[in-house]
RNA sequence: AGCUCUGUGGUGUAACGGGUAACACACGUGACUUUGACUCACGUAUUUCAGGUUCAAAUCCUGACGGAGCUGCCA
């Protein structure tokens, strides 16, 4: 075992670290288990940063484990974008990838083994029978006539069930356990149900699929797991995941450990709303640079260290949370700032013309502002040039840093200017802004002494690109939308805006989704549907801004 | 109402029963700055409440109050 201390620790590592040193384990053996029934989302990426990182950490390891016990809701595709969404993530499980469809027949025989202990029958009551007969959170429930039927009567009649004598509905193999229990689930939980549904993996060999809590311990036990970590909501079904392997003849004993949902602020998590989302048209689909899936994340310029980073940051609790979206905003502008390359982009351009300047010139911009090794890009510099709409005022206050008529700023990468005059529209908007240079001030201040306080990006008006740059908020404007009656309806009109940029031509170089700065603006990247002919940026994340944001 | 779990700055987490409750994000102030970025400095909590045990309690005990989960032939 190496000394974990990679990671922040939690109660998890505390509970692994006692059975080590207790000598309950010599290794540890962990499982990440979705069901292949959607898209993984930024919640399954804190299960896999959990399961995996310990895995790591002490050296032990981590299946990856297709939970696909039922069929009808899953789907060969899902399992595919499954793989390549943890392998993106940066995580490389033990061995194939495993399916708890590999185990039924174990599973089976497991399931006869409960029945020849007098421990499991078949039940004929109807779905409405058996649910009344459950009880409810407070009234015990009865026992099912079907009870006490008994061995042989109940194994001839799950081996019908096995060969597809009985029709979907008609019956249903139960475990008997105590119908008083306060645990709902141990109320002579049902355990195989019979579905004539074809399967991604075993085709159509089974038409009697085990449940959940009955195959999920099992394949614990199977794989030798010896941490199952999971979500809250599964705390009350420990006590069957225990029974069940305390009743059947296995060796290994995993022990399962809950830990609370990842919660984050202005979106949603729950497979029922993202699929709303996207049904409904809400979003592009589940890439959609707006959707908390790992694809979307992905599409939306998130690396995959960003996100292992933030599932460190946020920790795993037991406690109830719900995260800002400050805290992953933040793991991507750290990774970023460092990284990414800095370029100029207007995204909402207007016209300057610099009236004294004649001689076009390629100027060079250093790639970093501290990073030297990054090198240094031309830049087309010339008479007309783009700047931010934003970036100009006819006249403002002394806060105001850009560039005001008759007052001076400095051209990023370039030189001081003077704004002299403006033309309008009839409408009263600028449309041209004149001006005047310093031409001793490229990499330099004034002479003079003269300070120049702001600085603003521009964009040559003959060598610019046009580009079409999506910029994303968020995509509720409700920090909890799940809390809604209606969650569709709080949906943020301005999650998406468009805006046709004028960018420098060196942004012609950048791959999709590496990530780049447009100065002043934000951290971005090239869609993966762009084309030269065609520039799309997606806007990752905004800077920071200790100023009102810009209007757009 | 029954059972299970859970309450630490604005948010997320940390803290062998022992030092002025630590870290990150966020926020505020200031410095620096050819990105209103970055970086740096400083600031923000009677650990839900009330008792109790102890030389010493976020930590242990009791009670109260708050939050979450559980009544699929879903997972």
């Amino acid at each position: 075992m190496t000394d974990p201390v990679s990671r922040p620790t939690n109660f998890i590592r505390h509970i692994i670290d006692k059975d080590l040193t207790d000598g309950v384990h010599d290794h540890v053996a962990t499982r990440f288990p979705p069901e292949p029934n959607g898209y993984l989302h930024i919640g399954h990426a804190k299960s896999i940063c959990l399961n995996f990182g310990i895995a790591e950490d002490y050296e032990g390891t981590c299946n990856l484990r297709f939970d696909d016990t039922n069929p009808e809701k899953e789907d060969i595709d899902f399992v595919n974008s499954i793989k390549q969404d943890v392998q993106w993530l940066g995580f490389q499980w033990q061995g194939k990838e495993l399916y708890s469809s590999d185990y039924f027949d174990q599973l089976h025989g497991y399931a006869v083994e409960l029945i020849e202990k007098g421990l499991a029958f078949v039940d004929f009551s109807s779905q409405d029978e058996i649910r009344e007969m459950r009880g409810t959170l407070t009234a015990p429930g009865v026992n099912s006539p079907y009870r006490d039927t008994a061995v042989t009567e109940n194994l001839m009649h799950f081996e019908k069930m096995k060969n597809g004598e009985y029709a979907e509905g008609e019956c249903c193999l139960r475990a008997k356990i105590e119908m008083t229990s306060a645990f709902m689930c141990m109320r002579d939980p049902v355990i195989y149900r019979i579905k004539f549904a074809h399967h991604h993996q075993t085709l159509d060999k089974w038409c009697i699929y085990p449940m959940y809590d009955f195959t999920h311990c099992i394949s614990d036990a199977i794989e030798g797991i010896t941490h199952s970590l999971c979500t809250l909501e599964f705390q009350d079904n420990r006590r069957l995941y225990d029974w069940v392997i305390e009743n059947i003849s296995i060796e290994c004993i995993p022990r399962q450990y809950e830990f609370s949902r990842l919660n984050l602020e202005y979106t949603v998590l729950s497979k029922r709303r993202l699929i709303q989302l996207v049904d409904d048209n809400h979003v592009s689909g589940w890439d959609d640079p707006r959707m908390p899936t790992i694809a979307g994340i992905r599409r939306r310029g998130y690396s995959p260290a960003s996100i292992r980073e933030f599932c460190q940051r946020i920790g795993v609790t037991k406690m109830d949370n719900m995260v800002e979206m400050s805290m992953l905003e933040a793991c991507i502008r750290d990774e970023l700032n460092a990284n990414a390359k800095r370029r100029m982009a207007v995204l909402e351009p207007v016209k300057l013309v610099i009236e004294n300047f004649s001689n076009d010139e390629w100027l060079d911009a250093p790639n970093h502002p501290v990073n030297e090794e990054m090198g240094t890009r031309k830049v087309p510099f010339t008479k007309e040039i783009f700047i931010e709409a934003d970036d100009f005022r006819e006249q403002a206050n002394k806060k105001y840093k850009r560039l005001v008529l008759g007052k001076e700023v400095r051209l990023r990468n370039a030189y001081v200017i003077k704004a002299e005059r403006v033309e309008k529209d009839e409408n009263g908007n600028v449309v041209c802004i004149y001006c005047s240079y310093d031409a001793d001030t490229l990499g330099k201040d004034p002479a003079d002494g003269r300070k120049v306080k702001g600085v603003i990006h521009w964009v040559s008006a003959s060598h610019a690109l046009n580009a079409e740059v999506r910029l994303y908020n968020t995509l509720f404007t409700v920090p909890n939308p799940a809390a809604e009656e209606d969650f569709a309806g709080t949906i943020n009109p301005q999650s998406l805006v468009v805006v046709n940029a004028k960018v420098e031509p060196s942004l012609l170089e950048f791959e999709p989704l590496q990530g780049i700065q447009f100065e002043r603006q934000g951290y971005f990247c090239r869609d993966v549907d762009t084309t030269d002919d065609k520039l799309i940026f997606n806007r990752t994340v905004e800077l920071r801004d200790s100023f009102a944001k810009f209007g757009s």
